[in-house]
Parts: C-alpha cells; structure tokens; sequence
DNA sequence: AATAATTTTAAATGTTATACC
DNA sequence: TTGGTATAACATTTAAAATTA
C-alpha cells in the first residue's frame, strides 16, 4: 500500500541492487574507503557484484528479482542517463566544491547547476517543474533518493552504506562525491533524512554488528510522504521531552506501520505481514517481524538519571509515549552464505554461541509494573541452526553475535509451513532448540537495564504455540496489545507486536520461513562484565547437540541461571536494583525423535508457572554447580547442520568439541 | 618473542536541532 | 506553514589498533 504511494512520487530507477550484496562484513563500517586495511576485506563478498553495477547492470538482478523500476520509465537518474554530458562520471562538479565540507552550498542546487544535470530525467520523472532543478543532481529531494535506492532494492531495504553506494552508483552527482572527504556533507544528509522522515523506517539487521537496514515505511507513505518529524522548539525547558517526541514520532509511524502491516491483513490474518510492502516476505523465508529497538539511546540521559525512571517517559506526554524505534527483524539474507563458514573473524561471530542465543529482553522503560508482573515471562525462541549449516537459506536464520560474545541477536526461524518444523525446504530445522525463554523478573527501569548494558531480545514467537504465547502476554492479546500498542512500551510493544504477529501467524498458520527475529543487542557491557559473559560464552560455546534424554528444560534453567547470575553481577554495579534474567533456556519441546520437530509440541507444555516456579530455586546453587562445569557445559550445534530435523538437542557436559574453528 | 586479553581509538551509524531557502 | 537542504552536535556501537599481562 504505501508503498505504492511513495512510489509515485519517485521516478523508478530501473536499478538493481543485488539482494546480496553485503556492504558490511565488517559491519558497521563499512565505509568503502575504509581507512584501515582489513576493511577491504570488509568489503562484502559481493562487493564486485554490488549493489549496482553501473548503469545497466540491472539486468544482472533484475533477472532474479523485479527491480523496482515498476514502470520502466526509469530513467535513471543515473548516470548514464542523460546526464551530464561529458560527465559520464557524474561529476557534475557542483558549483563550488565537492568537498563536504563547506558550506551549504556545497551540494545545493543553485540554479547553475542546471546545466549540469540530466535535466531531462528529472523533469521525466517527476511532475515538478522541469526547467530548474531543485537541487544539484536533480528535482529530487534526498528523501526521493533514498525512496527510490531502497526501492530498486530486491529487498526492499538497504543498509545505510548501502544507500550511500547507490547514490554514488546511481546519480551522477554524487559519482565523484564517494570518497570520504567529499561524502561527509551529503552523507550527513542521508542519515538525516533517514531519521527524520517516518518514511523511512529502521529495521535491526541481525547480522553481528552490521547497520540496520532501512525500509520505506508502508505506512508513512501517505501521498508519498510522511509527516515530517520536525523539531519541536527549543524553548521548552524540556529538552527530554523534545528529543522523545521526536523519537515518538517516528517510533510511532513505525509502530503503526508495524501494526498495520501486522494487521493490515486483518488483525488477526498472518497475512499481513506479507503484505507490507517492504516486506521481504514475498520472498520465501525473508519476512519481517517486527521489533523495536531496545536499544534506547538514551542510555546516556538513562545512566545520568540512574536508577530513576526514565525521564524520557516521565516527561514524555501521554499521548506520545516514547517509542522505541520499531525495528523490524531483519531477514536473514543478511546472512550471507557462506559467510559462517568463511574464515576467521568472519566466522566466530557468526557461530551461534550460547550468548548469541540468548534473548534478553528488558522490560523496562516505561512498562509499567503491572504488565510487567503480567509478562513476567517472555519467551524467545532459539535459533535453531547452526549457522554452519545452513546459513545460506535466506532462511533467516541466524545468529547475530557479537564478536566479543556477547548476546546480540538470536534469530528464530519460525516456520512455518506446518506445525513440524522443517521448514524452508532447505532442509533447515527451524527449531532445534526449542524455545528459548527470556525471563525478567522484576521490571526495571530503563537505565538500569541500560546500565547493566544487557538490551538484548530475542525471540522466535512463532515457536510458542499461542496459546502459550497468550498465556504469557497475559491471556488477553488483545488488551495486551491494544495496550502496549498505544501506550508504546516499546518493549512491550515488541513483545506484544511479536506476540500478535505471531499467534496471527500461527493461527493463520504461518509466517514465513524466515521469522528471523532479531533484536537487541547487549551494548555497553562493561568490560568485566562482558569477560564474565564471555568466558562464559566461551565455555558454552559450543552447544552441542544435545542426545535427548536431557531434561531439557532443567538444562534449560540451568543455564538460564548461570545466565541470570552474570546479568546479576554486581559488575553491572548501578546498584540497580531490578534484576535482569537473562535466560536463555533451550527448551527443547520441540526435539522430536521422530525426525521431526515439532513446534506443536512444546507450547502446550509450557507453562508460565513452571518457568517462574523453576526460576525461584536456589540459583546460587545452582549457578554454582553449572559454574563449576561450565566446562563442561557445551553445546554444539553441529548436529544442527543436518537440520532435518532430527536432532536432538542435548546438553552436556561432556566433552565438547566446540564447532568453534579451532 | 609470541600470544591472549584488555583497553583505547577511529569511524560508521543514528538522532536531533537549527538555520535558511 | 510546509517541506527541503545543509550543517552540526551528540550518542551509540563496532572493528581495528594499541597496550598490557
């Protein structure tokens, strides 16, 4: 829906973005000219294929994946297009100079530029007046630009450097402007157009460390725009309340989009969510789930405020609840093939460690206690694969890790196509491990979360039958999420998002292969605490497969124990006093024997009361005695690889090999 | 000297604000 | 007033580099 509406307004770019093309192995940075030496390496494998290949390439894609030049018109405001004469290069030296730097003139379109640009094209695509360009590379704004850059995109979504590349690929103004010292400025322009429309729209990218991708937001596409985020005065003693309504804005159109898109199929049909139009869904397993960003940047206001409520919710009106930046689960096509298996550092972030499994979810901010007593319990979903095995269905599944092992990302396949999981025709077990709870058990503020560095969530709704899953959300979805909804938790948000999307999925039956939900990320750990997490992660590493006969969900809280002691540590020393479980139970319910997982059966079997029964035992002793094996503790996924399904999911503490290369 | 662990740094990424057109 | 561009200040996060054990 929307997007059609933002398509409008933008001439189509009848360029191509390969699907794969990952910017950032190295991920956030991934600044082509990356100063420093391995960057190159960064440079993603499909780097030479990237995104657009110049000028036509889009045939390369195009083949595979409908371009999103719909009509064909598509000029391009490419190069080639007509553009500058002689300028193949696109360097349409703007008036002035190049370099960033300087004054806003710098890529501003005085009417000289008129001649250096493709005039044509633009007065082609777009009904604004022909003869004067708006800007130096034509009529359209930075906002059209990046519309259409994520539009040419098979996906439907690209990566900030991803953005950048087009431009330079794509319009020949910004051809010579790539590097960095002439990129600042207009770079600087895309970020902010990025944030400040709620056209566009954030969604976390599970890869380890890699940018979050962005979408057009289906919704704010109303006549091809979204209402403008714009600033709220200054004067206003409150400079908090100012920045979280900015944030609102946008997290709102974002929850709205979410909302819609989730509902849009009728609340209650899974179909919704395919039909957002951004989705990556119409793909098999890339489907997005939506999330919001526990992240909170507020992480600097939350520890100055420390311990306290969160000013932004204390000041944020009620009608604008904070919102967390909804962020929607990156498709696994992040994951790109093979790029698990590839060498070094590579690859250790990819390795699902028991971290990168875990799911933390924090409730806090703004959650209020009553629905956090409510959702006491909140249960993701494991990732199942070993990114071994399979990664290279877009399956979605993987594992976003932190290189320095600390919890990131944790996707979850859900599956989808019937209640046994083996999904994705690829052979890939959605779920090997079961349902991975996350467990928080006492509401606690945002900047104690915050502090205790632990933001991460991840879950695999679609796992949980919904009856559990509506058990835990508090029987009532509909008021839980009609709640969260609109008051903006945004953890709740999530959660509840989560929720609906995902008893609408399974009730419907289904989401996509690819409910890769992915969230969260554990930032700031401070450094002893992320030793702690680390040494603990490097013990469990390797998760093995474990031989049935487990008692799983022991196991399960088990770990969750040791889990729940390190997020305890005084190391986070905020002296927070809420405590934050971070568990990551591998439930694994759906381990059959039978060669087969089945989703179906683990929801029935669970049980809020038990989780919370089983969290209220001695943990100390526990933790110690899990401590003291950690040795022995692995867990190995290899098994996983064979992901038909059949596997069984022990915990051991036994030997190990972990799968961890060496 | 080699290695691992830790800390620091640089840069990318994001958000918000302001000025001006 | 609205919508854009241009800049900038900041915050956050990560990979890489540097340092330390």
């Amino acid at each position: 829906m929307a997007r059609a509406a933002l398509a409008d307004p933008v001439a189509d770019l009848d360029v191509a973005i390969d699907p794969d093309f990952e910017p950032q192995k190295r991920p956030r940075s991934c600044t082509w000219p990356l100063p420093r030496p391995e960057s190159s390496s960064a440079k993603p494998e499909s780097n030479d294929t990237d995104i657009i290949p110049e000028e036509e390439d889009d045939e390369e894609d195009g083949a595979t994946t409908p371009t999103v030049g719909i009509d064909g018109s598509g000029v391009a405001i490419e190069d080639q297009s007509s553009n500058s004469p002689g300028a193949a290069d696109g360097s349409l030296s703007s008036p002035g100079q190049e370099s960033g730097g300087s004054p806003r003139s710098s890529h501003s379109p005085p009417a000289t530029i008129g001649a250096l640009t493709p005039s044509s094209l633009a007065a082609q695509q777009t009904p604004r007046k022909a003869s004067s360009r708006r800007n130096a590379w034509g009529n359209q704004s930075y906002a059209d630009l990046i519309t259409k850059a994520i539009e040419s995109s098979p996906e439907q979504r690209l990566t900030l450097s991803q953005i950048y590349d087009w431009m330079v690929r794509n319009i020949p103004y910004f051809k010579d402007k790539g590097d960095s010292n002439s990129s600042a400025g207009w770079k600087n322009s895309i970020r902010h157009n990025l944030s400040l429309h709620s056209r566009f729209i954030r969604v976390q990218n599970e890869g380890t460390g890699k940018s979050s991708w962005w979408m057009i937001n289906p919704e704010g596409g109303k006549g091809g725009k979204a209402p403008r985020r714009r600033a709220v005065s200054m004067d206003n003693s409150n400079k908090y309340t100012k920045s979280a309504r900015g944030r609102a804005a946008k997290k709102k159109a974002a929850l709205q989009a979410a909302a819609a898109a989730a509902g849009e199929g009728g609340g209650d049909s899974p179909s919704g969510l395919s039909k957002w139009p951004g989705s990556p869904t119409t793909r098999s397993t890339e489907d997005l789930d939506v999330w919001t960003d526990f992240r909170s940047r507020a992480n600097s206001n939350a520890s100055t405020i420390s311990g306290l409520a969160n000013p932004e919710l204390d000041e944020v009106p009620d009608d604008e609840p904070p919102l967390s930046p909804m962020f929607y689960s990156s498709p696994g096509k992040a994951l790109s093939p093979g790029k698990t298996t590839t060498s070094g550092k590579a690859a250790p972030a990819e390795l699902p460690r028991l971290a990168d499994l875990t799911g933390t979810m924090n409730l806090n901010d703004g959650l209020t206690d009553d629905l956090m007593d409510e959702l006491l319990v909140n249960i993701n979903l494991v990732p199942t694969s070993s990114s071994q095995s399979s990664p290279n269905d877009s399956s979605g599944f993987t594992f976003g890790s932190k290189p320095n092992g600390l919890v990131s990302t944790s996707a979850i396949s859900s599956s989808s196509s019937n209640s046994c999981l083996s999904s994705n025709g690829n052979g890939f077990s959605n779920s090997i491990f079961g349902p991975h709870t996350t467990v928080s058990l006492h509401p606690s503020p945002m900047q104690t979360i915050q502090e205790n560095k632990q933001t991460s969530f991840s879950s695999i709704l679609s796992s949980f039958g919904s009856q559990t899953l509506q058990d835990l959300l508090n029987s009532d979805s509909h008021s839980h999420s009609d709640v969260m909804m609109t008051q903006s938790d945004p953890l709740m948000s999530q959660a509840s998002a989560a929720a609906v999307m995902s008893q609408n999925s399974r009730r419907g039956l289904m989401l996509r292969d690819d409910p890769v939900m992915t969230f969260g990320t554990t930032r700031g750990l401070q450094s002893s605490q992320r030793e702690m997490l680390q040494s603990n992660n490097h013990n469990q590493n390797s998760l093995r497969p474990l031989n049935g006969g487990l008692n799983l969900a022991n196991e399960a809280n088990n770990l969750a124990n040791v889990k729940q002691q390190l997020l305890l540590s005084p190391l986070g020393g905020n002296g927070s006093s809420s405590m934050q479980i971070d568990t990551s139970i591998f439930l694994n319910g759906t381990v059959s024997n039978n060669g087969g997982i089945c989703q179906d059966r683990f929801p029935q079997d669970l049980d809020l009361d038990m989780f919370s029964g089983s969290l209220e035992c001695d943990m100390d002793s526990i933790i110690r005695t899990e401590l003291m094996d950690a040795d022995g503790l692995d867990f190995n996924f290899d098994s996983m690889s064979n992901m038909n399904g059949v596997s069984n999911f022990t915990s051991t503490n036994q030997t190990s090999q972990s799968w961890v290369p060496g």
